[in-house]
DNA sequence: GGCTAAGGACTTTTT
DNA sequence: GTCCTTAGCC
């Protein structure tokens, strides 16, 4: 197309690009592999790849799908895409993650799945990881699989390993392996709740996709003709299901590029291959590859640890090695202390440092860690300095029972046949339906063939059934169908879940409470209602449902937006991945912390094999993130059930070179010297024989 | 349905 | 050593 200019954006410089990266922008068609290091400007290729098919191609923006890992990478690729092909387009740009996706495509084709005729879209909710696992807890109990010490989350895993390698219900391997044998007991009750509620969990946003583009050429060859070019992001961290919707989604032309880099291959537990990456030649063969080893971030002191890191891997790699572009940098300090206390200690001051001597902004500084536990030490000791700071992750909001009570009210008016939400609401408030009730409405709805959430709050037509139950089922009947037609309206959503929480009691039970806490809690609801009028009034594309919220919300999706002011940033390494900072300080650098000690010596009910290699790639990326300046702190000493342990540093830490490290010692109390570590050992084999 | 007492697990990473 | 779940009692 010509005149670009008219068109309100500004004409791309191929310039500011280095040869391979223009490289992987100019490709036209067919399949493309970006192995991109870490820093080598990866983000930079995509969106100017897409910015040049729009540009240049003039390929309409609806026409190209380009997928991230997370909500927050899919939300930025998008702001980088208004000032290069203009706001109006990038809003056309299917940008989202794989299972936003799945959400998009599964309301698009409701009727194929549901079979309603007419009516709109049906509506279907998703199960978030604690729903999947009280409905394993549900069947379980239910079908008396097991007894009471089953490890649920563990059963829970398998399944989830299993759909994400397409292994159906029927195909579970059959072997005596104990917690095989329970989960492929549950899979096919599991999968079947499921579909009676209508309810997916995670794995089927991008399953049930697959499933339908599989069975039915008519969709495969619409979803086909729709795209004619797709990106991938973070490819060394898709699964089996999400490389088979790639493959389904791409059209004869088999215009896929995708980006990755198999060194920072970091969710094997969650089902991710590497495989996908490694053999891309295999799955689309023709590909082109190009390699991006320009580092463009850090100083070259935290590049050679990096790859002095990564270099020591036994994993099979592309093989790649990042050049440093930017030169000089003070050397990587590694620092020694006491415990963790100390270590918190050590980073807060630390930062307060850099802040007065150096003039760098807390909001440069993050702090990283191998799991969220990590993060409570530190936050009390910024706290103390007060050092303001924001937690990426960690205790989800959407977690706390408060928030978890409120959206399951939402959930019944969306989909009365959520039993897991009817279930947690039926007696909450307290309304005399109690253990006794539920199991009569359970026998008796099995007996009528009916489903337990009709039996459930219509108790006035099952015998034997006390008063005061039959009045609460009712008044909560009522107070939902209420509520379904108010809502039904699609305006002024805030306002009738707030009605609806006042006629079911749970404004006096928190609101009005006389308990501090209970009132305390009630904020966490005024909070959901304020997102949800928040949703209302942005929502401008198509007319506001409470379902299409509930699902937004279950994906993280409209999380604490960032008052992104002047703060340290505290972050697991996972939640790390595609970020980056000046300053990084990566805690626990110890045997047992990083790599974790499940992965070292796993539990018996471990789902997904554990690899150390895997920990060595967290660290890794860890490394990568920094910019000017890289802290690696170990702790020499690990408070364990109220005894101290010694413990050893981070097998990571060995073989890095020297000449660009910097060591700092910080212990401000008595090490422990060796009486008290033989004292300690004294006391563990005590322990033992007692036993 | 709510209280207390006893018993068991100590939490890897996330869409 | 502590927190959470569960069972048993009122």
């Amino acid at each position: 197309m010509d005149g670009g200019a008219s068109l309100g954006y500004t004409p791309l410089p191929m310039a500011g690009l280095n040869q391979a990266q223009a490289e992987a922008v100019a490709h036209d068609e067919g399949p493309l592999l970006v192995l991109a290091g870490a820093g080598s400007g990866k983000t930079r290729v995509i969106t100017h790849r897409i910015a040049r098919l729009v540009n240049e191609r003039a390929v309409p923006p609806d026409r190209i799908l380009a997928v991230s890992f997370t909500n927050k990478a899919a939300e930025e690729m998008a702001e980088r895409m208004a000032p290069l092909i203009g706001k109006e387009r990038a809003g056309k740009l299917w940008l989202s993650t794989f299972h936003s996706f799945g959400v998009r495509f599964l309301g698009e084709e409701s009727r194929a799945l549901f079979g309603d005729a007419g009516e709109g879209r049906a509506r279907f909710v998703i199960f978030d990881q604690s729903d999947a696992l009280g409905l394993v807890r549900e069947i379980v109990r239910r079908e008396g699989i097991g007894d009471r010490k089953v490890d649920l989350f563990s059963v829970l895993a398998r399944i989830s390993l299993w759909k994400n390698k397409l292994i159906g219900p029927d195909q579970a391997p059959v072997n005596d392996v104990e917690y095989d044998v329970l989960a492929r007991t549950v899979y096919p009750h599991y999968e079947a709740s499921l579909r009676s509620m209508r309810a997916f969990d995670f794995d089927d946003l991008v399953l049930a996709p697959v499933r339908l583009l599989q069975d039915r050429p008519d969709l495969r060859q619409k979803w086909q003709q729709r795209f004619r070019y797709l990106l991938i992001d973070e490819f060394q961290d898709t699964n089996k299901v999400q490389l088979e919707l790639v493959r389904l989604l791409a059209n004869e032309r088999r215009s896929v590029c995708v980006v990755g880099d198999d060194d920072q291959s970091i969710y094997g537990w969650r089902g991710a291959e590497v495989e996908n990456i490694l053999d891309f030649d295999k799955f689309f063969p023709g590909a082109r590859l190009v390699k991006l080893e320009e580092n463009y971030r850090s100083r070259r002191p935290i590049l050679e640890i990096a790859n002095a890191a990564i270099g020591r891997s036994s994993q099979r790699r592309l093989g790649k090695t990042l050049r440093a572009t930017k030169v000089g940098g003070e050397p990587v300090q590694v620092c020694l202390v006491g415990d963790i206390e100390q270590e918190a200690r050590f980073v807060a001051r630390q930062i307060r440092k850099l802040r007065i001597d150096h003039q760098i902004g807390y909001g440069k500084v993050a702090v990283l860690y191998r799991s969220n536990l990590q993060a409570r030490a530190i936050e009390e000791e910024l706290r103390v300095e007060g050092v303001p700071y924001q937690l990426f992750g960690g205790t989800q909001f959407f977690d706390r029972k408060q928030v978890k009570d409120a959206v399951a009210y939402l959930r019944v008016v969306v989909n009365p046949r959520d039993e897991l939400a009817l279930r947690r609401i039926l007696n909450y408030p307290t309304r005399g339906i109690g253990d006794t009730t539920i199991t009569r409405a359970e026998r008796w709805a099995l007996a009528k063939g009916v489903p337990f959430s009709d039996a459930a709050i219509a108790l006035d037509r099952i015998p034997d059934v006390p008063d005061a139950a039959r009045r609460g089922s009712m008044m909560l009947g009522a107070a939902l169908a209420e509520g379904r037609e108010r809502f039904g309206r699609g305006t002024q959503l805030s306002a009738s879940a707030l009605s609806l929480f006042e006629r079911v009691g749970l404004v006096a039970e928190l609101k009005e409470s006389a308990d501090k806490d209970q009132r305390q809690r009630w904020l966490d609801v005024e909070y959901v209602l304020r997102a949800l009028d928040r949703y209302e009034k942005t929502e401008a594309s198509e007319r506001p449902s409470l379902s299409t919220f509930l699902q937004r919300i279950t994906m993280r999706f409209s999380e604490e937006e960032g008052d992104t002011g002047d703060k340290v940033t505290l972050c697991t390494l996972h939640g790390a991945k595609g970020l980056e900072w000046p300053v990084v300080f990566l805690i626990g650098l110890n045997e047992g912390t990083l790599p974790h000690a499940r992965t070292t010596d796993p539990k018996v009910t471990e789902a997904a094999p554990t690899d150390v290699e895997e920990e060595r790639r967290l660290f890794y990326v860890g490394v990568t993130r920094a910019q000017e300046r890289l802290y690696l702190c170990r702790f020499q000493r690990k408070e364990m059930r109220g005894k101290l342990h010694p413990t050893a540093p981070s097998r990571f830490l060995e073989g890095l070179p020297s000449e660009h490290i910097a060591s700092i010692e910080h212990d401000d109390t008595a090490p422990l010297d060796h009486d008290e570590t033989f004292h300690y050992a004294d006391a563990l084999l005590a322990q033992l024989r007692k036993k």
